[in-house]
DNA sequence: CGCTCGATGCCGACATTGTTGACATCGCGC
DNA sequence: GCGCGATGTCAACAATGTCGGCATCGAGCG
């Protein structure tokens, strides 16, 4: 199975995982996502997605041990693979190639 | 419910509905999809895809009695309502907005 | 210590969306 | 009338999206 199609959830966590960089992990990812586009997230859609996305090597992992202070628990932290940047560009320009035509129509209120 | 966030497909099928204006009929909208995306379409899907959209009011439908020529036959034209368009436009800013500031990890290869 | 508490990880169940392939129709041209 | 290509419809199944609960871990406290 090359590469299924990305789900819209699925391009909003790839997304959030980018602009973490190095210090992605899972709540981080969530309020990501709700500051920035204002819908809530529930939590566990989160984990669910993130594992989904790794099981499909959109995303790879690591466990870091426990840090010092305000995060003293091991925590699970994820990257964009190159197969996941490529799926992701795909899908963006995917609906940009849509869009070009319409854009008058799609103006911000 | 008021409504549910949009699927990577229907927003597809959303902004071909727009390209085609007033003659939006299923297989045109297939072609429109792959066309510009180039990725294949299913023809159920579509059908599937449109009926949904309709029974969430993001879409609506007239019947049109048969053209001559080549389409003898009676056909379902679609029109995306006002709804529609604020779902469509709400689902595409979400998007831009996770792409501030990861452009550069999204430029084509 | 032993507890409570907030934050975090993970899971099961279920709703919604994505996709396929088969089958029924319709109008056309021979 | 027949075969044919294009089209409409459907049932069934796969993948995604979402929620809510339970288990855990550290921190801080008495």
């Amino acid at each position: 199975m090359p590469t299924s199609p990305l789900g819209e959830f699925e391009v909003l966590v790839l997304m959030a995982v980018l602009h973490l960089g190095d210090g992605a992990y899972p709540p981080g990812v969530r309020s990501a996502i709700e500051n920035r586009t204002g819908r809530p997230v529930s939590r566990g859609a989160v984990y669910v997605t993130l594992e989904r996305l790794e099981a499909k090597r959109l995303l790879g992992s690591r466990l870091e041990e426990a840090g010092r202070g305000a995060a003293g628990r091991q925590r699970r932290f994820y990257r964009t693979s190159q197969r996941g940047l490529q799926a992701l560009r795909r899908a963006l320009s995917a609906v940009e190639r849509m869009r070009v035509g319409i854009e008058p129509l799609l103006e911000d209120l």
